[in-house]
Order: structure tokens, then C-alpha cells, then sequence
DNA sequence: GCACCTCACTGAACCGGTAAAGTCTCTATT
DNA sequence: AATAGAGACTTTACCGGTTCAGTGAGGTGC
């Protein structure tokens, strides 16, 4: 993969117009001390002059820093497309990166293994300074891996599924329990929850969170749950199986993993002659833009996720500069009522 | 930005193992003549036992490829996260990346000087080899700079606005002018178009041929046009005023430049009382997922976007290895009737 | 039997920086 | 006045590859 390259300028260029020597330049450009501000001014100069600035592979090479974190995501590009979830936390990082001039790399991939195999060749070809990961499963691979390469990386999800590695995460289980309690305030005793992907650990979170906060309303409710793959579609044919029994006999309320099956849902009831919220209620979660487009609106769980991203980038740069492990919850998502429900 | 370097195996290490010079390692590995079978071989065989594969920034500095494309996408991530084209996009783009194992870096920037900046620090400081230009508008200052870097680029617009840039494209103009002929075979003769931003190039295309199109009906139409901002919120606050009129002052059908939009206009025209398609047919662009997820469905003007994106990929290679510029067309969407369309 | 080639491979320079050790000058100390 | 020490730079050795001018062995032609 060749090219013209572009017109150089090195730093001995710069070195030479400062009349210096190209280690001073170095100095000079990361703020070490050994040189006098009049000369620190000159290199400055001289650099501004020829358009210079100090190439990232060169530093690299030498062996200080990386300026490019990874990301690899696997989920299938058709649902991604669809989630508005990770082009607002990709934003969120990059908000972060930025300050620091850094760049992401990323990659989508469609294996954990994939994905670990991608993780170990950035790093040892110090393609990367460090990583974000996530959508954690159970006994995931990756916190092993990370550990084992010494590679710095941040997990996004719930401490029990990111094996010891520095994570940053949303409390589900208090914002599942949160949803049914509003839920059982309206009224509503038969709720279910049109989950996300099965093997996701923060599904089965939610999930186990959903079965405890129903069985403990007082009167005790009844719970469905279904698992689907994130897709409208899955969402549509959820809805509809749940919706499809005897009125006394099924949910009065739908809780949905994402708002794209929540829109789904919505359009399954108006499809089977069901009012929202009337004859049913509706929540959706992750709340985009798209949840007040439709009509009813959606009322959802929502999340900061561009500030969510930012925090992840923010604590990578932390593991990156040798900071240990920790744990940083950021905000529980919030309940936003709007049209799609009442009491039943 | 320093953590503990990755365990090092370097080229050194496999040339002593294979008992051979590191140049011939390096022949060996970048397939070039001068060595004999059987030293390949065993080249490679140790390689393979030190879990060795060469560095990427070594290689970059030492004058050959650079495996790392560029993108900066320049709209607001409110937006970005919710078009479902971005994602989509760069998992086609990423399909042909991954081939040549070549990653993608990805910048959100807020203004096209932002941009041309990074293209300019990109590539002087060797991170890309080459980088993809998108949503260009009147005026863009890209093509000027990208010539003056020599920087290998593929602009994903039509070629009259890409400023002599090797292009890849869809045929706008007459995907919009296939949806005004449909709408005009169902019996529509008063149509509206709710466009993207007006800044963008693309949206004067569809602009000018949408006009031109409703003009040269048989009887003659009438036309409306209102730009927005891609969003939601935009999309319904267009729908609520063309639909606000006079029954027959109004538009029996109204074409979207995205499918975001046009969900948002399914719910204001519910929330107006307006059946779709009987009162009014709506025709979604972009034709996603989301599109099969309302009730009743949107007809759309479909796209292979994945497709698109892995073209531009390829065009980009042909870019960076010295190919001239040209311009690539790709298929013209497709009309996908579905449920949002019917006779006025 | 000798000049000439080709083939397979080596050695050293180089890419553009960083970092550690070395040099030189000037000032402060005793 | 001799000595130490600090400050301001320079020198040099890498980092991990690529590239290109050798080098030596073996084969060919006459």
C-alpha cells in the first residue's frame, strides 16, 4: 500500500533551523527540562515555520507512547446499524480522545476469539496504547488475555462479569427494579421483559434482576421474559407471541432491552388492534431520539450514553497511565415517562 | 501515554532462530524473490513458533505501506447515532479492510476545517495511507487539500461535487425521479419532499431533480420542499406543517431523505388523525431495519448500503496504489413499496 | 582453466523520533 | 584557586523494520 508520500519535514529540519540539535527539538516538544526558554521559543518557532509536527510512528517506534486506543465490537453490522447505542458512545470516546490527541482504531469483528486474536496483535505490533472493551458474556476470554499481554483496557459492564479488569458500568439491576416498581405503581401485576442477546452477561443481569423485582411486588406480580438478538424484528415477534394470549392471561406491560424493539413492539400492538398504553404498556430502553418519534412516544429507561463513553475514555487513559484496577459506576438510567404508559 | 510494554518477539529474534540475516526474514515475509524454498520455509517456521508478525509502525517508518485508512465523518452525534447508515457503512467498508488487514480510523470532527486539518495531520505524520471523504457540500474545501497533500482519497459523492476526486456514488437524481414516477403512477400529483441538510451536496441533487421531476409530470404536479437537519424532530416538525394545510392544499404524498424521518412522520400524521397511506403516502430513503418496524410499514427507496461502503473500500486501494482518479458508480436505490404507499 | 553470471544471502545505512550518557560553560562553595 | 555542581545542549545508541550494495558459492560458456 503505497502511495506518494507526503512532502517531509523532520525533526531535523526543524533542528536545523533552530540551529540546534534534533535531541533538543525532542525536549522541547515533550516538555522536558534541559533547555532555556529562549531556545525552548526558537525550536517552537522554527516548527510552527515548517508546519512540522513529530510523527506517532517515529515516537512509537522509539518506544514512548501510543496515541491510538482500539475498539473492537462484535455484533452483526446489520443490528449495530440499527443500534443508536454505539455511534453515541463511540462519540462519547472520541469527546475524551481528542483532548489528549489520540485516535480510535476500530474494528468489527464477529468472534470473542476474533476479537482477542485482534487484541494481542495491536498490542504487540504497539498498534495501540489500549482498549475498550465490550459486550461481556459469561467466562468471557477477554479479561485473561488482557492480563496476560499487560494490555491496559477498560471493560464496559458489571464487575462480576469483567473478571478483575478496570470496568465501567450502569447499574441494570437497580434500573430493572426501577422499571418494574414504576410499573406496579401504575398498577400492572403481568409484566413482562423482551430482553437482549442471551449470552450477553448484562442480559442475564437484568434478567435475574426483572424474575426478583416481580416476585417481590406486594401482591406479587407474574413475569414472562423472552430472550431475542437485539433486532426489531426479534422484538416484533416477542411482542407478538406475548400478546397473543387470552387478555387475562397476558402481560400488561412490556419492558423492552432497547428502543428498537420497543418500536417493534409498538407497531406489533397497533398491528393487533391493541391500544398503547391503554391495553398495554410499553418501556423502552437506552432512550434515543427515536423514542419520541413514534406515537404514542415511548416512555424509557434513559442513559447519558455520550457521557457514559466519555467516562469509559477518561478511565482508560487512567489503567493506561498505570492506574489499577477499579470499579466506576456512572449514572443509573432514568425512568423518562411519556405516552406509552398507564395504568392498565 | 506508557503501560507496560507487550512481551517483545522482533524480527531479530526470528532471523537468529531461522539462522538467517533479519533482511532475509524481511524478503521472506514481504514475498519477495532472493531466497530459496527452502529457506522460506523455515523462515516462516520460526515465526510461526515465536508468535512473531511484523510491526506495522516499523514498517511504516521504514518507508513502505501504511495499513490504516481514515475517516471523519463531520455531523453531530445526536445525528450520527441515529442514522443507521453510518454503522452499516463502516461494517461494508471494514469487510474489505479486514482482507487486506488494514484497520480504520475513525474521527468525529465538528467542522470540514476540523477535518482537513486531521486529513493533513493524518497523513504527514504517516498514520494513513489513504482516507475516506464524506457528505461533501458546495464549495468543499477537501478535494483542494487532498491534492495539494497528494493524499489518496475516494470522495462518496457524485462527481460534480467532488472536484475531480475519484468518486464513488449513487445516482440520486434518479432514484428520486423513480420515486416521483411511482408516487405519479399511484395517482399523486401533489408531492412533497422532506430533504437533508441543505449544506450537503447530495441534497441539492435530490433538491433540483425532485423539482424537475414533479414539473414534468403528465398532467403536472405540484412540488414541496423543506430542508432540515436528518433528524427526527426536524422530520416531524416538517410533516406537521405540510400536512397542516388545507385537505386540498396539501401533499397526498411526501417523500423523506431518510428513514428516521419518515418514522417521524408516520407518528405525526397519526397524531393528526391522517390515515397512511389512505390520507397521505409517506416513502422513506435509506431503506433500514426500521423501515419494516412501523405499523403500517414504510415503502422505501432501498440501498445496499453494506455494498456501497465495501466499493468505496476497494476504490480506495485503487486509490493508494496509484490508480487515476475516476468515478465509480454504484447501483441507484431501489423502490421497496411497502405498506406507507397507496392511491391518494 | 578462466572469465562471467546468477542465485542466495548478508551487512550496513536509513526511516524519524526518544533517551541516556557525555561535554562544556558558568556559578557557587570552601 | 581549586572543586563541585547545576544548567544547557550535543552525541550516540537504540526502536524494528526495509532496502540496497555487496559477497561468495556454484554453474555455464568457450
Amino acid at each position: 500500500m503505497t502511495a506518494t508520500p507526503p512532502a517531509r519535514v523532520t525533526i531535523k529540519d526543524v533542528a536545523a533551523r533552530a540551529g540546534v540539535s534534533k535531541g533538543a527539538v525532542s525536549l522541547a516538544f515533550n516538555q522536558k527540562p534541559g533547555l532555556s526558554q529562549a531556545t525552548r521559543d526558537r525550536i517552537f518557532r522554527a516548527a510552527r515555520e515548517l508546519g512540522w509536527a513529530p510523527s506517532p510512528t517515529a515516537r512509537t517506534l522509539a518506544g514512548s507512547r501510543v496515541d491510538v486506543v482500539g475498539l473492537a465490537v462484535c455484533r452483526p453490522a446489520r443490528l449495530l446499524g440499527l443500534e443508536p447505542f454505539y455511534m453515541e458512545f463511540i462519540s462519547g470516546v472520541e469527546s475524551v480522545l481528542v483532548e489528549r490527541s489520540c485516535s480510535l482504531l476500530l474494528r468489527l469483528v464477529r468472534s470473542p476469539d476474533e476479537e482477542t486474536g485482534l487484541m494481542e496483535s495491536w498490542w504487540r505490533g504497539r498498534q495501540i496504547g489500549g482498549s475498550i472493551l465490550v459486550d461481556f458474556r459469561a467466562d468471557d476470554p477477554r479479561p485473561a488475555v488482557a492480563q496476560r499481554l499487560g494490555l491496559p483496557v477498560v471493560a464496559v459492564g458489571h464487575p462480576t462479569l469483567t473478571g478483575g479488569l478496570t470496568s465501567v458500568w450502569t447499574d441494570d439491576a437497580t434500573a430493572v427494579t426501577e422499571a418494574v416498581r414504576y410499573l406496579a405503581a401504575l398498577g400492572h401485576r403481568r409484566i413482562a421483559r423482551v430482553g437482549g442477546a442471551a449470552a450477553l452477561g448484562h442480559t442475564s443481569i437484568r434478567t435475574t434482576a426483572f424474575d426478583e423485582a416481580v416476585r417481590t411486588l406486594e401482591p406479587a406480580g407474574r413475569a414472562w421474559q423472552v430472550a431475542t438478538d437485539f433486532s426489531g424484528d426479534a422484538g416484533a415477534r416477542a411482542t407478538r407471541s406475548l400478546l397473543t394470549a387470552a387478555p387475562a392471561d397476558r402481560p400488561t406491560a412490556i419492558v423492552y432491552d432497547n428502543d428498537i424493539m420497543a418500536v417493534a413492539g409498538l407497531s406489533v400492538a397497533a398491528e393487533m388492534g391493541l391500544r398503547v398504553p391503554d391495553d398495554v404498556s410499553l418501556l423502552a430502553w437506552d432512550d434515543s431520539q427515536l423514542c419520541r418519534l413514534t406515537h404514542p412516544t415511548l416512555s424509557a429507561m434513559s442513559h447519558d450514553v455520550h457521557g457514559f463513553g466519555a467516562e469509559v475514555a477518561r478511565t482508560l487513559f487512567g489503567a493506561i497511565t498505570g492506574e489499577g484496577p477499579g470499579s466506576h459506576p456512572v449514572a443509573t438510567p432514568v425512568l423518562t415517562p411519556r405516552g406509552s404508559t398507564a395504568p392498565p
